[in-house]
DNA sequence: CGAGCGTTTGATCGGTGTCAAGGATCGTGG
DNA sequence: CCACGATCCTTGACACCGATCAAACGCTCG
């Protein structure tokens, strides 16, 4: 079933798992060894849709997805972006129905785990369910943090904000550098994040881009001045909660 | 140490943790029996400031608290508001190091839980730990509901939004009914959880009382016609996750 | 090489913020 | 019980950030 010689499929699920601490080899082996089944999604493609009742936590093995709501004008709001090593559904699937939809950004390989596994494990091995609702607390802390990005600052800052958070995560995820990474979002889907319009985004990018804070050519994004940009962003990385060794030489 | 006759400071604790179904007569003495020092907390007295690191979590037995951050302008956003029988700090204290403020808004009186106690009972007993996590996701499916409404929605379904949320969550609480409660903001709280000045909140709010939709006097709302508050609001009672005999005759 | 999607640009509009000042209400102390 | 002071609420005029509308451009991928 769990051939320890090749990496399990759930190996990316480690990552996150050892924020508070490193699991024992028992804890790892059982994390590895969880039920579960291999998919690919496409772009685009729906994982959860409001009003579901899914069954099935998913680990993120590779690729990018986020979470959204549609507000009665048809207005879209992104509150989270996930990326390789996430546990994508525990919001979802624990609280049995969901409130917001999962969709998509990039082709994705997931692996769904079935709710019970993960409520077992969890009080089974108390080391594994502490780090997960750790895990879930840090996603609160990362709303928080988007409330008052939405609510409290002006564009620019949002976006340079925004940009700063991808940053870091990336490289702790080991998908980039803070300095230079690719984003696999749209501007209109930066304008979803930040609550924008796609037009004021390209319009605001560009401003930190005339004036030497980041550079941009296509997806990618290089971070000119990081000290500038994180001040412009009004940014710290505390929110994010990650280990001092997740943070590099950043801050 | 602890006299099931008398009611125990922890009791309200109980409300929120039987959502997902009733505890055992053994898992509800254990939540009861936890060690605890009770407090009287001022208005507008901080109970954690975002660096601490703070050691215990805390049980809200009566007032009203609220969670904020401070940006760089020197704005504030409010990003959770909680009441009688809520944990307030089980994401700053499991965490470490408070990414955020927690301020009392009126007189709270309060039990402050030893981390390790929270952290011991969770994992001791699955369904207290069951609840406590799914008490945490229930937190952050607010959040994101609070994302969408200042990412994406117009001041007057904002406030209208919001409204609803705090008449089902009071009512929920025991301390009014949906369409008739005293909320004990003022409006520049409001502005603060809305993302709005508080001007504009108040010519909002005059707005929805001179179209019929609500009636105010001092602190008191009352709630002249819910469907269409709740429909000017984009109001959907999922997100918070209650259950079918909380939500009483709305919905 | 072509089509489609995403980006860029300009002009104009409107919702919300800002500034300023007056008015109501509540809690406090005499 | 009343007076007072502080806080909160209310109102108006004006400014501005970001939205909206419209159209052209350019890059990618098939």
């Amino acid at each position: 079933m769990f051939d320890p010689q090749s990496p399990s499929p759930l190996a990316p699920m480690l990552r996150k798992l050892e924020y508070s601490g490193s699991l024992s080899d028992g804890d790892q082996a059982a994390v590895l060894a969880l039920p579960h089944s291999l998919k690919t999604i496409e772009p685009q493609a729906y994982i959860v849709r409001e009003g579901d009742r899914p069954t099935h936590s998913c680990l993120l093995r590779s690729g990018f997805v986020y979470r959204h709501k549609i507000v009665a004008d048809g207005g879209r709001q992104i509150c989270a972006i996930h990326m390789a090593g996430d546990m994508v559904d525990l919001q979802n699937s624990l609280l049995g129905l969901a409130d917001h939809n999962v969709q998509a950004l990039t082709r994705a390989e997931v692996a769904f785990i079935p709710r019970e596994a993960i409520h077992q494990i969890a009080f089974e091995r108390p080391a594994v369910g502490t780090a997960m609702w750790l895990d879930t607390l840090v996603d609160g802390s990362i709303f928080r943090e988007w409330i008052a990005n939405v609510g409290r600052r002006n564009a620019r800052t949002r976006l340079a904000h925004l940009l700063c958070e991808f940053a870091l995560r990336l490289e702790a995820a080991g998908l980039g550098r803070h300095n230079d990474y690719t984003l696999p979002m749209t501007q209109e889907h930066l304008a979803d994040c930040t609550g924008l319009t796609p037009i004021h985004v390209n319009r605001t990018l560009r401003g930190l881009d005339a004036d030497g804070v980041i550079s941009r050519t296509h997806r990618s994004v290089t971070v000119d001045d990081w000290k500038r940009l994180a001040a412009e962003g009004d940014f710290t990385s505390g929110y994010l909660h990650m280990r001092e060794d997740q943070l590099g030489l950043v801050q």
